[in-house]
DNA sequence: GGTGCCATGTAACGAGTTACATGATTGG
DNA sequence: CCAATCATGTAACTCGTTACATGGCACC
């Protein structure tokens, strides 16, 4: 049910394509809920069903046509609603932690190359959103109050991929000392 | 696919009942990959056919019987096997900050009551995997490496809970001092 | 007498992924 | 000529959730 109260939330700032929203341009979507076009595609077509979402057919020369969708009134009551309804944090899930768990039946060395693939990405992202902080949300500037309400989630966004970096640290520490034994031993 | 990885990376540790595994009685297996019962005794019984577990049935007097399901030879080859192909980090999701990004939508008070019962949550996690840490991973002592393994994976928990509970004091602060413009305004 | 724990599952459904498909334009 | 970008979708499948089902024992 959440993708579709997701692309709710941002067609509420403003009308948008499938493609658009696959493609998560805007600023602040992609660390609460990604998706791949194809699942995109077929909930828009559920919303609008549902009368939450209408859309127009924009005609392009030189590029392929194109439907934009907004949000309705009804559309943007239902979100009013589904916010207000308690929630819970949902389980946290990674791949990398249930290699660690097993971590013992494979050589450091792999588990390290893994390790060092996610950390690169992690940091990129941080490094990333906190370029788009630095630019859209300086500090001092006035900002609209959903402008402000983006910069909390944007927040989050940071918080969490430096809290992957800061475990990612302490995970490459402990499997570089797990290969310097192993060399010692032989 | 990950579920059950996710199960074989326990069994390979000790034999167990689908019931325990739904029940993560275990320690630091939360915090990487959770699901329902119903879910945990469809892949126990796909691993089966696969060949890369198995099950004793146990009878037992004033309690139901159980099947203890035990990891087989070709299991901890796939699991080897699995853990050596390289991955991704999962895109994060959570609904609070799908709500949050529609925030201006609706009242501070509902959004500030939402984000209390996940910093509530939140703050439970952290103090309970403290205290896991704390009895068995006593710094200083001598770990299995196994255990020095399950260990990275719990401070993974921690940092999780813990940067979760950073930025909701930040989201707390925040929406506090919305509360209060707004009733300056009126 | 009701609630909760132990222990297993089936059935129906919804959510999400992967593969496949089309077709024009732009840039190297 | 090949790859990438724009733009939309269908079909087949797996993964995951919700509801329903059973049945005995222990405890208050």
């Amino acid at each position: 049910m959440s993708l579709k109260h997701s692309i709710l939330s941002i067609l509420c700032r403003k009308a948008k394509t499938g493609y658009e929203l696959a493609k998560n341009s805007e600023i602040s979507t992609r660390f609460f809920w990604s998706s791949t076009h194809q699942q995109i595609y077929k909930d828009l077509s559920q919303l609008e069903k549902l009368g939450w979402v209408r859309h127009k057919e924009i005609e392009q020369d030189e590029k392929p046509d194109k439907k934009l969708y907004s949000i309705t009134k009804s559309g943007v009551e239902e979100l009013r609603q589904w916010i207000a309804e308690p929630s819970e944090p949902e389980p946290s899930k990674d791949v990398l932690l249930i290699k660690l768990f097993a971590g013992d039946l494979v050589d450091p060395e792999i588990l390290l190359k893994d390790l060092l693939g996610h950390k690169k990405i992690h940091s990129e992202r941080s490094k990333r959103y906190k370029e788009i902080e630095a630019e859209y949300f300086k500090p001092g500037s006035e900002l609209s109050l959903a402008r402000q309400f983006q910069h909390l989630t944007l927040r989050r966004g940071i918080t969490y991929e430096v809290s992957w970096l800061n475990w990612c640290r302490e995970a490459e520490h402990f499997l570089r000392e797990r290969i310097v034994q192993k060399a010692e031993k032989k």
